[in-house]
DNA sequence: TCGATAATTCGACATATATCGAACTATATG
DNA sequence: CATATAGTTCGATATATGTCGAATTATCGA
């Protein structure tokens, strides 16, 4: 019998899964850095509000396979949202994510 | 040739490492509502400020070996700290490794 | 429709992890 | 010193993970 607390026991430790890799970490802060805060949805690669996966393999130097692999498992956790564009998906952070995370560890689950 | 940025990134995906086990964010939730903040060092297990490894293993039905696997995890991670009294060992979340994370989320490492 | 670019899927492989029980070490107490 | 309690270490085992290259799918433009 599973309760609340529980499942939310499972999602934090799902989501410190997918960035306790560290190429998977360098790739969501590569998200996050260049993640405008409050621009959800909002799309201009020109303003660098999102990358796509191409610019995440080029700029950490990991083969594409690799790269979609990393991202499908930060996607799976919540971690970001993608849409695509044309031939490129796009990738960025949810502002929403990061709060919900800090505040983890502000406000830990209760008993 | 690893850099400042480089190290932190690995030093963090450590530490997701180690909250990535349900197992083990439960105990180290566990240890954060039982630690009262700004108690860092100063013991008193009635007062529940700090969990022994026993307690631990009984509260979340896991076996001392196991616990005791899970637990140095934590401390490697520097997620927790530890210190013997006779025969139990008291651990306990340092509230500023806590604040260290919550920062982590606020302002993620700089590109 | 053909070729180029972008991304995913698949299969393989080596490595890491979670868990247990048994054996061991440390401490306290009669 | 003998015994009980607390914890660790070790070895085994099943399962999960990270990474790659090759093959496949999707989209755009000439």
């Amino acid at each position: 019998m599973s309760n609340y607390r529980d499942d939310q026991i499972k999602h934090f430790a799902d989501v410190f899964k997918a960035l306790s890799n560290p190429n998977r970490l360098r790739m969501f802060l590569h998200l996050v850095t260049c993640c405008v805060p409050g621009t959800v949805g909002s799309f201009d690669a020109e303003a660098g509000v999102s990358a796509c996966v191409g610019d995440l393999g080029r700029d950490l130097e990991i083969v594409p396979s690799t790269v979609s692999h990393h991202i499908k498992e930060l996607h799976r956790a919540g971690l970001i949202r993608m849409e695509r564009r044309g031939q490129k998906i796009e990738c960025w952070v949810d502002p929403v994510i990061l709060r919900g995370l800090a505040r983890f560890f502000q406000e830990p689950l209760a008993k």
